[in-house]
RNA sequence: GCCCGGGUGGCGGAACCGGUAGACGCGGGGGACUUAAAAUCCUCUGCCAGCCAGGCGUGUGGGUUCGAGUCCCACCCCGGGCACCA
């Protein structure tokens, strides 16, 4: 018999699937529902990795099955090229970063093309193609004429390797995402985008996601951080009104003092103001010079400074000491707090390491609270002392009656804060897309015109990052200078380029209308999006898929798109380990797509992911086998040539209600609710019971009803293993592509149970099982089982208490003192 | 510390609404075919008990129930996120 040889088999076939055009989707006339598929795109910072097959094969599985299922499927993919790590990696290299990437792409296509997706592939491109960028700097316009898009001087982070600022997002327990090293901070101006202003809708219609996991909605919600409290106004002495932020109003009374984040400019005033100028800006100095990872380590003196000024407390008019502090933040709240040792734990510490008084205002349940033996501060709740007229309220009310009677007097008034951040975008780096604007000495910023896009990234030699910071473009002094096109004077080109992520956060739009002279054609992005499906990993939880939520929720108050979520249904796939780790160079445990195709072929990869467990769960390569999987396409493939000499031809219609045809209906309902909920490990599975049953029978079973296993099994693993069933599609006598043929419908007549298992139990253990018709009665069901000579034993000398019966699957006989 | 997941054989993992725990596969044992090997096929495989009968078993301890991997309470462990955010 002819050998299963998937090498050969496979290319055949991709290159039949190519010459059709197979995965074109299509045009607006087309008459089947649309389904957008779509799967992360990739970052080309080399050939294809494990976790790119793994990801993709799921995708690939999500769109073959929609079109079996009569859907007009969007399934296209692209190349996420701009940014830093294939900047790095080309440096490394000698080589321009264009060179690298590109090749990389090439590479990744060829690779994709080895595992058999069914991409659109006219729709193809890349984020650092002209074509494309152009768009992003359109919507950069967009957002900068609304301004959200701007510019400001901000203490930033800094990766001091990679030359470059970085997104709040981008530090990972402070330190760079990408090479890891310890973030510092820096006063700069840089871009950002106002992505703070949709901080409360972002959050609001995570509610929304019901296609979401709860794991990534609650990062969401971490990283937005909200929460309430109250902005209360203190008059600090030198300075005037000063406002500070806390979510404790109930614990006014206990604010012993007062403090400044060293950045705060109130703070600097009042050091002048003590004549401490100079020890002022050698604390400010030290404070900078700090890493975020020596910020934050835990055990770690606060840095303070005695700023020798008074803060009025509004609530009793205390008179109480300023500082300036490390542990106060300037980016968050106003920059300036109150400080209540006894009830937060940071300014507890505070106050012991400076030898400042703790008083306690709120009384846990218990009681028995005292500032002179307190080792922690107490954060809960309870009843309010030593807090003059509030006092007995419990916390609660407190708050309330606290913040109404300051903002009676004008000194407060409830406030919501968001932890989120305005997202950095500018980028001092060469290899991303330049940022359409000019600076003017007479007119200002000034939005490159529409049509003049795309600001093209200038050819230099010289793309390596500056150590001062400035960008690699500042280098092009031709391309920098331009006149103004408002005044006509001498103006300068803006050299930063902008952050990856910038990119990708509408490229999911681009791909309705890829060649369109817009971003996207509206009535396309209105045909296709929102996407239903979305596949990827975790690991853009809160970056990528927080961009692109508020991309779109701005473009949809541009007017510009008609939805407010992109992304209504999210899947994401676990990692890829071996050995229990992340495969990576230095661990030597890196296993290559490539390798296992030349070993095993794509669709035994394909199904070996599948079938290695749940979708979401990571994937142990280590612990998974590709040979069993290999070996059941070698069965598959050796049953349906074994079968052939005995097949009808095509479309004779099997009769009756054999067991063969009952076990095989039985495994499409099954199998079709496992593709429903993305269960593919089940669904192999029960395929391979179902093939078990069919080898049984290939020399017995009735020719008709044969053809119908055969064909089915074939029908329902095609999404997973593409090539072996198109050409077994093809040996079984069709003409057409599998992958064309609908899904097949199971009668619900044949897929019923025939027979099932009586499960009889004493005392609740099992000690029958007989087999019965599913319409038994509990009459019936019951005089069965005690008829049973084990049960009957059993029941012996004991008397029966109770019977439990629910047929079809169980009676359990309940006896006394059992 | 707070918030999400999750703990089931030697391994990856099944188990709908509370109703046969361990589907399917890997690995392992035994056997067939073969001069031999590969490939293939058959068979056994949670633990204890020689077979039967039986007992014990889903992280730990309690609870609800005729019946709990599944529900409730407390705890332990693992993975992930957030964290000087006032």
């Amino acid at each position: 018999m002819e050998r299963y040889d998937p090498q050969e088999l496979e290319l055949k076939w991709q290159a039949w699937w190519e010459e059709r055009g197979m995965y074109r989707a299509g045009g607006p006339d087309d008459p089947r529902p649309k389904f957008y598929a779509l799967d992360m795109f990739p970052y080309p910072s080399g050939d294809l990795h494990m976790g790119h097959a793994e990801a993709f094969t799921i995708g690939d599985v999500i769109a073959r099955y929609r079109w079996m299922r009569g859907y007009n499927v969007l399934h296209p993919i692209g190349w996420d090229a701009f940014g830093l790590p294939a900047e790095n990696a080309a440096i490394q290299r000698g080589l321009h970063p264009r060179e690298w990437t590109y090749a990389n792409i090439a590479k990744q296509r060829e690779t994709l093309r080895r595992l058999g997706y069914s991409f659109d592939w006219s729709r193809a491109f890349n984020t650092c193609d002209p074509e494309y960028y152009r768009w992003t700097q359109w919507l950069f316009l967009r957002f900068h004429e609304r301004g959200l898009a701007y510019r400001k001087a901000a203490p930033v982070n800094w990766c001091p390797s990679c030359k470059t600022v970085l997104a709040n997002e981008q530090v990972i327990q402070g330190r760079c995402e990408r090479c890891d090293t310890p973030v510092t901070k820096r006063e700069l101006t840089q871009w950002f985008l106002k992505i703070t202003e949709y901080a409360e809708r972002l959050l609001a219609d995570l509610d929304l996601l019901e296609g979401w996991s709860e794991k990534v909605k609650t990062m969401q919600r971490n990283w937005i951080g909200r929460s309430e409290g109250a902005d209360v106004v203190f008059e600090v002495e030198g300075v005037g009104p000063v406002t500070i932020y806390t979510t404790r109003p109930d614990t006014l009374f206990g604010a012993t003092f007062f403090v400044f984040a060293p950045e705060h400019p109130a703070a600097s005033a009042l050091a002048t103001r003590a004549g401490l100028e100079r020890e002022f800006r050698a604390f400010l100095e030290e404070v900078r010079a700090e890493t975020e990872v020596e910020r934050l380590a835990v055990a770690r003196k606060k840095k303070a400074f005695d700023l020798r000024a008074r803060a009025i407390n509004p609530v009793n008019g205390e008179a109480i000491p300023v500082f300036a502090s490390d542990y106060v933040l300037m980016e968050y709240g106003t920059g300036a707090i109150m400080a209540v040792p006894a009830h937060d734990q940071r300014d507890f510490e505070f106050a012991r390491e400076n030898g400042l008084p703790i008083r306690v205002v709120v009384m846990p349940p218990g009681g028995g609270l005292d500032a002179s033996t307190m080792t922690q501060a107490y954060e809960g709740e309870g009843t309010l002392v030593n807090s003059g007229p509030y006092d007995g309220l419990p916390s609660h009310e407190g708050k309330a009656a606290i913040v109404r009677d300051l903002q009676a007097r004008g000194l407060a008034s409830p406030a919501v804060r968001y932890r989120l951040r305005d997202w950095l975008i500018s980028r001092q780096r060469y290899w991303g897309c330049p940022i359409p604007i000019m600076h003017c000495p007479r007119c200002g910023e000034v939005r490159v015109p529409d049509t003049e896009l795309p600001v093209v990234l200038p050819e230099i030699k010289e793309y390596l990052p500056t150590p001062e910071g400035e960008s690699p473009l500042a280098r092009a002094e031709e391309w920098v200078r331009v006149a103004c096109p408002s005044c006509g004077g001498e103006a300068r080109r803006d050299t930063d380029t902008m952050d990856t992520f910038v990119d990708s956060s509408w490229y999911f739009f681009r791909y309705c209308s890829p060649r369109e002279e817009r971003p996207f054609d509206p009535a396309e992005v209105a045909r296709w999006m929102p996407v239903d499906q979305y596949t990827g990993g975790i690991e853009h939880a809160i970056l990528h898929l927080l961009y692109s939520r508020f991309f779109t929720k701005a473009l949809y108050d541009m007017g510009l798109v008609p939805f407010t979520e992109p992304f209504p249904n999210l899947l994401n796939q676990g990692m890829v380990l071996y050995g229990g780790a992340a495969m990576s160079k230095s661990r030597g445990n890196i296993v290559e797509p490539r390798e296992v195709i030349e070993k095993y072929g794509a669709d035994t990869l394909r199904v070996t992911m599948l079938f290695a467990g749940p979708v979401e769960a990571d994937v142990d390569w280590a612990a998974v086998s590709p040979e069993g999987v290999k070996r059941w396409l070698g069965r598959l493939w050796r049953t349906c040539l074994q079968a052939l000499p005995r097949l009808p031809a095509p479309g004779t219609p099997p009769r009756g209600g054999s067991s063969l045809r009952r076990a095989v209906h039985r495994t499409v309902k099954e199998v079709t609710e496992d593709y429903e909920t993305f269960s593919y490990n089940t669904a192999v599975a029960k395929l391979m019971s179902l093939l078990g049953v069919i080898q049984k029978e290939v020399t017995s079973a009735e020719p008709a009803d044969l053809r119908e296993a055969l064909e089915f099994l074939i029908l329902m693993l095609a999404p997973m293993a593409p090539h072996i069933t198109e050409e077994l599609w093809h040996r079984l006598g069709h003409e057409g592509s599998v992958h064309e043929a609908s899904w097949p419908a199971f009668d619900p007549e044949l897929a019923r149970e025939e027979e099932v298992t009586l499960v009889v139990q004493v005392d609740g253990k099992v000690r029958e099982r007989i087999r019965v018709a599913p319409t038994i009665t509990a009459e019936e069901a019951e005089r069965l089982a005690l008829a049973s000579p084990r049960v009957a034993q059993r029941l012996q000398g004991v008397r029966i208490v109770r019977v439990v019966c629910r047929p079809p699957g169980l009676v359990n006989i309940v006896t006394e003192g059992g």
